[in-house]
RNA sequence: UGUCCUAUGGUGUAAUUGGCAACACGUCUGACUCUGGAUCAGAAGAGUUCAGGUUCGACCCCUGAUAGGACAACCA
């Protein structure tokens, strides 16, 4: 970054796109030298789940502006619930953004790292006539609220005195009073529009020991309490959330107004959040899909939070390359799967290294290819990626093809291997289908073709024109691989789109996991974990740490764009 | 029967602040290819939710409608 904290021209080479609505608002900030031009922003997770997706927008949007603007990005859990909140989750969320290519440096920060501060300015609040207790139960206090229509009405405590109410916060605080009997509210109009300024709750009461503080507190600051000030005491400019916070936007603004002096204020700003086809984004309803055992836990590959990606094979700049496409906005939006799915495949097929690998295999034979002889063809790497160099896969006269490989009748444009047909191997020489064996169900037992033996790579006839390219493994060499294919969690574009008195749930797809074994070339078998392949005509897989010596499992991260199955459907 | 937000090709995002709508993905052609991948070349697809108004000129400003969303946890 440069010292100037505008935009100099090398960045804006860069990011040669138009700004989005928060850059040309940090812009504009910047020219009026607003907060001395700075630029600080903040990731604020409630450590109560896992990251997802729409996180790693968020996470992408703050750390990309400060970093497009040479100013900082602090890491701070938003950790005001002990019931709900649990270290398991900070940590996991650490190790999601650090994954996903950012860095906080030393600025991790909890809202529990300012109780002490937030209750003094609570007491502020008594003191300046601004905050009381309220003895009330919850059902009571929520039925006075009103509605958005009709007015609230007042609670029969608002007008304690301000010393009662001290004492009584005090007491609250020294744990003298129960869950429940009794919360600090802010007194402020209880017949506003807005519903966030009918004296909201400013402090509860839990004895829920905190997963940070222990049992030091037993109440505990509401978001909207606790939020706007934590921006505060971290100097954040720009305090970036989502859409449904935006309502709450005039009562951050009040607190700071009743408790700040200073000319630097921070600014929320909300933008849409992302919404995927056939995803679920709720927390709460992907927390219910891990406890009851729908997936295997926050990491399994079908779940779409960051943990669940990686394993699946994602990589973070596809993740960021996405973030980076799908813009930022404040109108409601579905973004189509395909486009994530899109930006792996474009990462993976620059850095993929290729294997051979068929998931459904059929024998082979090369009736005059010699008995006992074990050849060696030389297979590159990545055609993308010259540096990646090439590998020696074994060659022989049993093979293993894909089943979908071969058609007794072919239709039109089939441009693969069927009686009398020719077929270059990939790597490997030309052959032509003679026979077909079949067992008395007519199924497919081998198919027995001559070999081109001049049409080697690099041989005599190598450069005949000859429409198609199949991949192969030797059949004696190959080894065995446990290749998990995933598919969409669910069957429907919008899973919270269910019929009456039916569940979301009940759009879960049943067949998004199948485990199969499959041969694959003998190098595979010193693949790393999380290490990314592309199995050459059939899509991207990377090892699952789940592999162990005997048993190597590969997830797919996403099939190859497959237009022969277009033009196949359209055929009829 | 309230307040606020939003409305641009199939999807998403732009339009240098009022000068006859661009980019990405997708789709469709064609070329190339020892991956029906990748790559390359090209095409179709919106006249900006609707109705008024201001203006020489409106996606942009004004008015009204319509549609979608947010808001009534001791959640964040």
């Amino acid at each position: 970054m440069t010292d100037s904290p505008i935009r100099d021209e090398n960045s804006k080479a860069e990011g040669s796109r138009a700004l989005n609505f928060i850059e040309e608002i940090v812009e504009e900030n910047l020219r009026e030298g607003k907060n001395d031009s700075r630029v600080h922003t903040r990731f604020p997770p409630e450590p109560n789940g896992y990251l997802h997706i729409g996180h790693a927008k968020s996470i992408c949007l703050n750390f990309g502006l400060a970093q497009r603007y040479g100013g900082k990005t602090n890491l701070r859990f938003d950790d005001t619930n002990p019931t709900k909140e649990d270290v398991e989750y900070v940590d996991s969320i650490k190790e999601d953004v650090r994954w996903l290519g950012f860095s906080w440096d030393d600025r991790e920060f909890y809202a529990s790292d300012y109780f002490e501060q937030l209750y003094n300015w609570a007491e502020k609040l008594i003191l300046d006539g601004k905050a009381y207790v309220d003895d009330q139960p919850a059902e009571e206090i929520s039925k006075q609220r009103g509605t958005v229509t009709t007015p609230g009405v007042e609670s029969p405590f608002r007008n304690r005195s301000i010393d009662e109410n001290l004492t009584l916060f005090r007491r609250m605080k020294a744990g003298e009073f129960a869950e429940g009997s009794c919360v600090l509210r802010a007194k402020i109009d209880m017949a506003h529009v807005n519903m966030f300024f009918r004296d909201p709750i400013l402090y509860r009461i839990s004895f829920t020991p905190h997963h940070r503080t222990g049992t030091k507190w037993c109440i505990y600051p509401m978001y909207d309490y606790a939020h706007g000030q934590s921006d505060y005491l971290e100097g954040i400019t720009h305090s970036i959330c989502t859409l449904e916070f935006e309502v709450h936007r005039p009562l951050y603004d009040w607190f700071l107004d009743q408790l700040t002096t200073t000319a630097y204020r921070p600014r929320q700003i909300e933008f849409a959040r992302l919404n995927l086809t056939y995803t679920m984004m709720s927390k709460r309803k992907l927390l219910e899909l891990v406890k009851n055992n729908y997936v295997k836990g926050w990491d399994d590959p079908r779940m779409p939070t960051i943990s669940g990606l990686r394993r699946r094979g994602y990589t973070p700049e596809s993740i960021r390359s996405f973030a980076d496409r799908i813009g930022v906005a404040r109108r409601d939006n579905i973004i189509d799967v395909s486009l994530l799915e899109f930006s792996v495949r474009e990462d993976l097929n620059k850095k993929a290294n290729r294997a051979l690998a068929v998931l459904n295999p059929v024998k082979l034979v090369l009736t005059n290819y010699p008995e006992g002889v074990t050849e060696m063809l030389t297979a590159i790497n990545n055609p993308e990626n010259p540096e990646a160099g090439s590998r020696e896969i074994p060659f022989s006269r049993e093979l293993y093809i894909e089943r979908e490989d071969f058609m007794e009748v072919p239709p039109k444009k089939f441009f693969r291997l069927f009686p009398d047909g020719e077929v270059r191997l990939k790597y490997g020489y030309i052959i032509k289908c003679d026979e077909v064996v079949k067992d008395e169900n007519g199924e497919i037992l081998e198919i027995r073709c001559t070999c081109d033996m001049d049409s080697k790579t690099g041989g005599l006839t190598a450069n005949r024109k000859i429409k198609g390219t199949i991949h192969w493994v030797s059949a004696k060499d190959a080894i065995d691989l446990e290749v998990r294919l995933f598919d969409r969690l669910f069957k429907t574009p919008d899973p919270e789109d269910y019929p009456e008195g039916g569940d979301w749930k009940d759009n879960l797809n049943p067949e998004s996991l199948k485990v199969i074994t499959v041969k694959g070339e003998p190098s595979l078998r010193s693949a790393t974990v999380l290490s990314h392949f592309q199995f050459e005509r059939i899509g991207y897989f990377n090892v699952d740490p789940d592999t162990t010596a005997e048993n190597i499992v590969f997830n797919r991260t996403v099939s190859l764009k497959d237009t022969w199955q277009k033009v196949a459907q359209n055929e009829g």
